[in-house]
DNA sequence: GATTACTCAAGCAA
DNA sequence: CTTGCTTGAGTAAT
């Protein structure tokens, strides 16, 4: 099992790391209702005392013991690191909100919190080994926000640190191997050429400043650096932007694996001393995950030329959709998506409106400005909005009570999400491997809205003909409930209570035979990154509920969407 | 083993 | 909306 490196020192081959064991829980909840003096005062005493039941110590060193992981389980792998990221991501939030309660001066970093957290709790993957090249489960592209998300996953093991390493067991420290870099826009002597990369070392400046004030020395990483170079052994590379639809501002991407080719000093541009690195890109991976992601910016503004003959439609919605929905296919002369009717929403039969004025009135809330927990409409999602400030959805659920048409509440109402429909730039695109897919040109965050499903709505009784005609439908009852993975946080949290099941069977089928949108386009997949979030904002008939997909990672710009739509790959048509 | 030096963060106020 | 200041966590080295 052993491939060894040309270091002497061993570097097992497909091992399957162990998954980290759950924990107990510490019980630490400070919930906050209200905002007066007294309510912040009790808050913060709260807060403090769950501090205090922090354990001091948090010593669990890394291993020593390099390994490298051959992804056999895709599919596990995946899971595994989108159960880990979405545990992080809702716990950040969870905390931040807690600590905004909290004085100016006794706040803590959210990120930082929410990572220690999942750490002591042995929730961060691959301690037991330290991963030579690709982490499984984490695809060249991929994008993260935080620097400690990228820890979690064991991406990087560093929380500001641009190289990682490991020194092998036995080595004495004097052999130690990069494991991966970040490049952060820290050191003025970098040169990046994507495929080509002139890394500087590290050190030789004072904190936080950008000129270097001393000479590097040949230690520690720079040492690391040198010695996969005479070793040939592959690091991960990845790279920090700024990013203004980031929480944290910055985003980082995996660009996948690198070799150091060359090495020298160098003179630097502040007279000082450096080490620099020559890393070049290893031929064979998918394409870098920072140039799509500039490309994708650069097409905000124009249409590239190496596009230009693709676009079989640049609105394949007529501008029925807020943001238009490009169709693209560079690789036959198929284009089948042009000759359906385009409809945004669902085409419900008149019974699902069937209701009175009365009830409406009474289902609507009468918010006059945005509505407050106390309102209907949150009453009516279990005392909760579903969504955060910006549209992000929290926490999937059976099923979602947007404010609608008839409630009172202005439709800057932060209740209302899904029903405002697509906006992001998102496009039709042929596939070599999948027919038709649908991906976007712009990064959708985790928890974002992207599109709903349309067409006419068939009741159980007509589905027959359909189908006899060859007609397309899509079973909401088959979509096998991935919204119950997002925003769970029962691994951290203690009194995390799982939402309940859908309670009523959904008896009616989307025909998409005629008329359709986007969303019939998705690709199947085991492992998808959106899923179906039942939603209600426009009748209350819950047999009926609108199909909306929401994103269930952060999707870089181009990769396509995919879902689960719970059935067999082959006996879906559309 | 405890302590310290080192680090291409991130939040916030000005 | 940049800039500087502050507080930081985890790791490897001491």
């Amino acid at each position: 099992m052993e491939s060894s490196s040309e270091l002497g020192f061993p570097i097992n081959g497909d091992v399957k790391p162990k998954i980290a064991s759950k924990r107990p829980l510490l019980g630490e909840s400070t919930k906050v209702e209200g905002d007066d003096d007294e309510a912040l005062f009790s808050v913060y005493l709260s807060a403090v005392a769950s501090r205090e039941l922090v354990p001091a110590t948090n010593k669990q060193p890394r291993s020593d013991d390099m390994v490298r992981v051959s992804s056999s389980d895709d599919v596990f792998y995946r899971s595994l690191v989108r159960r880990t990221r979405i545990t992080y991501d809702s716990l950040r939030y969870l905390i931040a909100s807690e600590e905004r309660q909290l004085p100016p001066g006794h706040r803590r970093r959210a990120d930082l919190v929410a990572g220690a957290r999942m750490k002591r709790l042995g929730l961060w993957l691959h301690r037991d080994k330290r991963i030579i090249g690709s982490i499984p489960g984490v695809a060249v592209g991929d994008i993260f926000f935080y620097r400690v998300e990228l820890m979690t996953v064991a991406v990087h093991g560093h929380i500001q640190g641009g190289i990682d390493y490991v020194c092998p067991r036995g080595s004495d420290g004097r052999f130690p191997v990069a494991t991966s870099v970040v490049l952060s826009g820290g050191y003025e002597d970098n040169d990046d050429r994507g495929d080509v990369i002139i890394y500087t070392g590290s050190g030789g400046r004072k904190k936080n400043e950008v000129s270097l004030t001393a000479p590097q020395r040949l230690s520690r990483g720079n040492l690391a650096l040198e010695m996969s170079k005479e070793n040939g052994i592959e690091l991960r590379v990845v790279r920090g932007f700024t990013f203004d639809r980031s929480p944290s501002g910055r985003v980082y991407v995996y660009d996948g694996l690198y070799k150091v080719i060359d090495s020298w000093p160098d003179p630097g541009k502040s007279g000082f001393g450096v080490y620099k690195f020559k890393l070049l890109r290893i031929t064979g991976q998918e394409p870098m995950g920072s140039v799509i992601l500039q490309t994708a910016m650069d097409l905000k503004t124009k249409i590239l030329k190496s596009r230009l003959n693709g676009y079989l439609s640049i609105d394949m919605s007529n501008g029925l959709e807020r943001s238009p929905i490009s169709l693209f296919n560079d690789i036959d002369c198929d284009k089948e998506p042009l000759l359906f009717e385009y409809v945004v929403r669902p085409v419900y039969p008149s019974i699902v409106f069937q209701e009175t004025m009365e009830m409406r009135r009474r289902n609507g809330c009468r918010c006059i400005e945005n509505c407050s927990p106390r309102c209907a409409c949150a009453k009516r999602n279990g005392g909760e909005f579903p969504y955060d400030s910006i549209g992000l959805l929290l926490r999937g659920k059976p099923l979602i009570y947007e404010c609608g048409t008839s409630c009172r509440c202005p439709a800057s109402c932060p209740n209302r999400v899904s029903q405002k429909g697509v906006r992001h730039r998102l496009e039709v695109f042929r596939s070599k491997t999948t027919g038709w897919g649908v991906r976007s040109l712009d990064v959708v965050r985790a928890g974002e809205f992207i599109c709903e499903f349309s067409g006419k709505v068939r009741t159980e009784d007509q589905w027959e003909a359909v189908n006899s005609k060859g007609g397309s439908l899509v079973y909401p009852s088959l979509f096998p409930g991935r919204w119950r993975e997002w925003g769970d946080i029962s691994d951290v949290v203690a009194d995390y209570k799982p939402p309940g099941f859908t309670s009523s069977d959904l008896n009616f089928a989307l025909d998409v035979s005629k008329k359709r949108n986007v969303a019939c386009y998705l690709s199947h997949s085991m492992s998808p990154n959106v899923f179906v979030q039942m939603v209600l904002y426009d009748h209350y008939n819950e047999k009926f509920p609108h199909l909306m997909v929401f994103a269930m990672e952060n999707i870089p710009p181009m990769r396509e969407l995919s879902i689960d739509y719970g059935i067999e790959m082959d006996s879906f048509a559309c």
